[in-house]
DNA sequence: CGATTTTGACCAGCGC
DNA sequence: GCGCTGGTCAAAATCG
C-alpha cells in the first residue's frame, strides 16, 4: 500500500506475463530455483508453475542456482513440509512486491533472524484459491528479493485471461 | 462501504 | 518441560 501501482512501479507490467519478457522489466531474474517437497503423486503441476504459469521459465537459463542462495538452507526444513509445491525466486529489484497478475492480500509480517529485514506473507485473495506467497529481502544484498510461492492457483491469472482473449498481436 | 493493511497476539513444531 | 522461531489469525485502522 505504500506504493502506487502506476507511478512508482514502472516494472510491474502486464507485458511481464506473456511468453517473452519485455525489455521494460526493470528487474532481472538472477537466480531461480524450484523446490518441490516430495509430493505424493508425481504432480507435474509444480513444474508447469515454473514454466507456464509464471511465464518466466521459458527461455530462462537456470544458471547455477547455488551462486548466492541462503535459501538452500531452507531446503532442510523442506523435508518436513510435504505435498507443498514451492517455487522460490530470487529477483533483483528495488521493489519487493511484484505484480504477477494475481491479487495478493498480506496477512502477516515477521522479522527474520540474521536479517534486519522483515518478511511478508501474502495470500491469494481470489475466492477458493489458497496460494501463499512469501517475500523477503536478501540479507546481504538489499537489491535482491526472495519470493517464494506455495501451492497452485485454482484459477487463471487475470492477466492470463486477458492474454488469451486478445488477438496475438495485441501486445505490440 | 468494501476490501486490504497493520500489528500484536497466538499457536505449533523443534532443539536443548 | 521450556524457550525459541516461524507462521497464521484477527481486530482495528486505512485506502480508494
Amino acid at each position: 500500500m505504500d506504493f502506487s501501482p502506476d507511478s512508482s512501479n514502472p516494472n510491474l507490467n502486464i507485458t511481464f506475463y506473456p511468453d517473452n519478457l519485455d525489455p521494460v522489466t526493470e528487474f532481472e531474474l538472477s537466480d531461480y530455483l524450484m523446490l518441490d517437497g516430495g509430493v505424493f503423486e508425481e504432480d507435474s503441476s509444480s513444474q508447469s508453475i515454473a514454466s507456464s504459469e509464471k511465464g518466466l521459465g521459458g527461455a530462462n537459463e537456470i544458471s547455477g542456482a547455488t551462486s548466492k542462495t541462503p535459501i538452500m538452507q531452507t531446503e532442510a526444513r523442506e523435508k518436513k513440509l510435504e505435498q507443498r509445491h514451492r517455487v522460490a525466486f530470487i529477483t533483483k529489484s528495488e521493489i519487493e512486491v511484484m505484480d504477477d497478475g494475481y491479487k495478493w492480500r498480506k496477512y502477516g509480517k515477521k522479522p527474520v533472524k540474521n536479517s534486519p529485514n522483515p518478511r511478508n506473507y501474502y495470500k491469494c485473495s481470489s475466492g477458493g484459491c489458497n496460494v501463499k506467497k512469501r517475500i523477503e529481502r536478501d540479507r546481504d544484498d538489499h537489491s535482491y528479493v526472495i519470493t517464494t510461492y506455495e501451492g497452485s492457483h485454482n484459477h487463471y491469472s487475470p492477466f492470463t485471461v486477458y492474454y488469451n482473449q486478445m488477438p496475438p498481436n495485441a501486445w505490440t
